[in-house]
DNA sequence: CACTAACGTAAGTATGCGCTAACCTTCAGT
DNA sequence: ACTGAAGGTTAGCGCATACTTACGTTAGTG
C-alpha cells in the first residue's frame, strides 16, 4: 500500500486516474491534457501500472491506459480501519441511494505498525 | 486534499495515526515507539495536525494528540468517486455473497482535473 | 529563584523525486 | 528497406523533505 499511496500522492498522477477513470486512453492523448512533457506522462503512467492502479493493453504502436480500481483496496482498508466511524456513516449513505442491509464487521487486530524501537531521551 | 495525502504518504506518520487512533497519547510517548528522534516525530505531529488529522490538547508541560477522522473525509470521497462500484461491492460483500448482479453507474461530471492545457508533440 | 521535565523550533545535511532533453524501440505504411 | 508516428528509457538537474543536532520555551517542583 505504501507504494499506492505515494503514487496518488502526486497531483498529475491522481489526475491521469480521474482522466483515465472515464474511459480508456491512449498514452499521447493523456500527455496532451497535461502542461508537461510526454516523457514525464510516460513516467507517471509506468508508476501507477507498476502499483496496479493502471492496465496498460497495446495496440499497434498505441498503448491503451485503462483504470484498475482494485488497486485502491488496500488504501481504503486502512482508511476504514483508521475512522470505525465510517462503516456507520458508509452504511447510511448506501442505504441513502440504494435500498440494502449492511452489517458492521469488527475493528480487526492491531495493525502492528511498524519500527518497534525503545529508545528515548534524545539519546546521544 | 493534497496536504493530508501528502501527510499520510509517509510510512512513520501513517505509524503515528494508527498509534492515536486507539487512544490519546501525549509526545513523548509517541516518540517512544519510534526508532527517529523525538524532535523528528515532534515534527510529524505539526504537519498531521496542520493538514487536521490531529487535535492537540496540553496539558500542564504536556501536548496530547488525538486523532480527528473527519479530516479524511477528502479523501474517502476521491476514492469513491475514483471507483463507482464501490458502493455496490461494499453492499455485495456485506451480503454474504449474494448472487446480485452489479451494474455499473454513470461517472459523475467531470473532475476538471488539473492544469488545462494543449501542448503536444514533443514541444522543443 | 534555580532546576528539571516535556516539548517545539531552527539550521544544516542528505536522499528522493519530478522534470527536461536527448535517445532508442517498435509498428505501420509505402 | 525506408520513413514517420507513438511512446518508453536514460542522464542529469533542481527542489522538496525527512532526518539529526543544538537551542529555546513553558510548566511544574524544591
Amino acid at each position: 500500500m505504501d507504494a499506492v499511496l505515494a503514487a496518488i500522492a502526486e497531483p498529475n498522477r491522481r489526475a491521469i486516474l480521474q482522466l483515465v477513470g472515464q474511459r480508456e486512453m491512449a498514452a499521447g492523448e493523456i500527455a496532451a491534457q497535461f502542461a508537461v512533457t510526454r516523457p514525464a506522462v510516460s513516467q507517471h503512467l509506468s508508476v501507477l501500472k507498476d502499483v496496479g492502479l493502471l492496465l496498460e493493453r497495446r495496440e499497434g504502436t498505441r498503448r491503451l491506459y485503462r483504470l484498475q480500481p482494485e488497486g485502491l483496496a488496500e488504501l481504503r482498508e486502512f482508511l476504514t480501519e483508521l475512522w470505525p466511524d465510517a462503516l456507520q456513516r458508509f452504511k447510511a449513505a448506501a442505504e441513502a441511494t440504494a435500498s440494502g442491509a449492511v452489517e458492521s464487521s469488527r475493528p480487526g487486530e492491531s495493525t502492528q505498525l511498524s519500527l518497534g524501537s525503545s529508545e528515548m531521551k534524545d539519546r546521544r
